[in-house]
DNA sequence: GTGAGATTAGAACAAATGTTCTAACACATT
DNA sequence: AATGTGTTAGAACATTTGTTCTAATCTCAC
């Protein structure tokens, strides 16, 4: 709490965040009359007008129930983000054994923000499971979040789908010609090799996340 | 989308969902009647009245401004989350001078969710700088999210204030009876140990965050 | 072709919600 | 004590927003 502001003040900040961080409607006047415990929507819009000139919050002109925060009860500025649901298709490196993604239809999604995937087209999300990602620093349990497509870089991280084996897989990529190699991330496990016509890329690695609290999406 | 939704219907819900996601003020019929280029809110009425019914919305009565999404036109349910906006206060291991976390004014925030950090109290977040993690699977750039707290148990990976060195750092954490052992994340570095009284538990690490595409928050 | 039901359209209406107005009260200053 | 300013309170009012009503048009079954 700034020195600047008043209790009520600070309230209204706070109740209005609450309701934006949980994607639930603005507060009307009369709902922050209640909130603050006054007794007059008078003072509320007294409070919203003073806080609005001072840059706390915005509202759109000629339109109800649409107060937004641009700065918080600790005078920091409050952004907006994105809320971007990714689907959690199964487990990697191995065990999900869609030839596709197209049509799969998740039963969970994880529910992440645009600051961790600015992009949000074509993504989902596979748990890790086993080690044979640990030379990438990614661990049993951890969520991997992918995106969709059907080109690769060397020394990308890939989901694809082995047309020979009928499986899919996670590794790292390098093409040599029509070669394809797939290393492990694990010094255990060997590199193998398959002609580019066997190999067909689903996915690239955009961002991992581990969460030494509990599992996360469980 | 699903069979039983009309066009009108796919529309109305991907305009809400949107809406949604972006921390928007939910839309007013009206709002509807031009995003899905009709001529009467009469039919906006009908099409909420109708996927109401359905399932895939809920509005809270007499009150206005209020359509929620329940299930999306994919007919996947649609889970409300919470943004949750963590301070990002440095750089770890080191670097991040401080001995006490209160009244510290950081100029940016990274926004998570509930899914990845469920309980958001007292939160902070760090940038990964160098090597010292890496046998933790934590690579330079990594971002970690810390709670604060001021106990630890074995194992733990926490940041430490060490009143001697005037610095903080990052470190697993291991109490034998009033000797603290501090072991880095790293096989070329050796742990030390401390007494009790030299070392503060500032927080430990609960989440650590990726990203193969750029760089989080910068 | 005819009739019934559904869809579309727009106006009228009702209710929610923000704004303005009036008055009382509290506090500081002269 | 009188005056001026700010705060509080609630009613009246204005505007936004959802609901209902009426009518025309379209679609489909018989």
């Amino acid at each position: 709490m700034t020195p600047s502001l008043s209790v009520p003040e600070t309230k209204l900040l706070d109740t209005l965040q609450r309701r934006l961080d949980a994607q639930a409607p603005s507060p009307t006047f009369e709902e922050l009359r209640v909130a603050l415990r006054l007794t007059s929507k008078n003072q509320v819009s007294q409070l919203v007008a003073g806080l609005e000139q001072r840059g706390y919050i915005a509202r759109a002109a000629g339109r109800k129930r649409t107060l937004t925060l641009l700065r918080g009860s600790d005078g920091r500025p409050y952004h907006l983000t994105r809320v971007v649901h990714v689907p959690l298709l199964g487990l990697a490196p191995a065990s999900f054994g869609q030839d596709t993604l197209d049509g799969f239809a998740p039963d969970e999604y994880l529910a992440l923000t645009q600051d961790l995937v600015p992009d949000e087209t074509g993504l989902y999300a596979l748990r890790v499971s086993g080690d044979s990602l640990s030379d990438a620093h990614i661990n049993d349990g951890d969520l991997v979040v992918l995106r969709q497509q059907q080109e690769a870089s060397d020394g990308d991280l890939v989901q694809v789908w082995l047309r020979r084996e009928d499986a899919a897989t996670v590794k790292r990529y390098f093409r040599q010609g029509k070669i394809i190699w797939l290393h492990p991330e694990n010094r255990a496990l060997k590199p193998r090799c398959y002609p580019e016509e066997d190999v067909r890329v689903q996915g690239k690695v955009v961002l991992v996340l581990r969460s030494l609290e509990r599992a996360l999406a469980a």
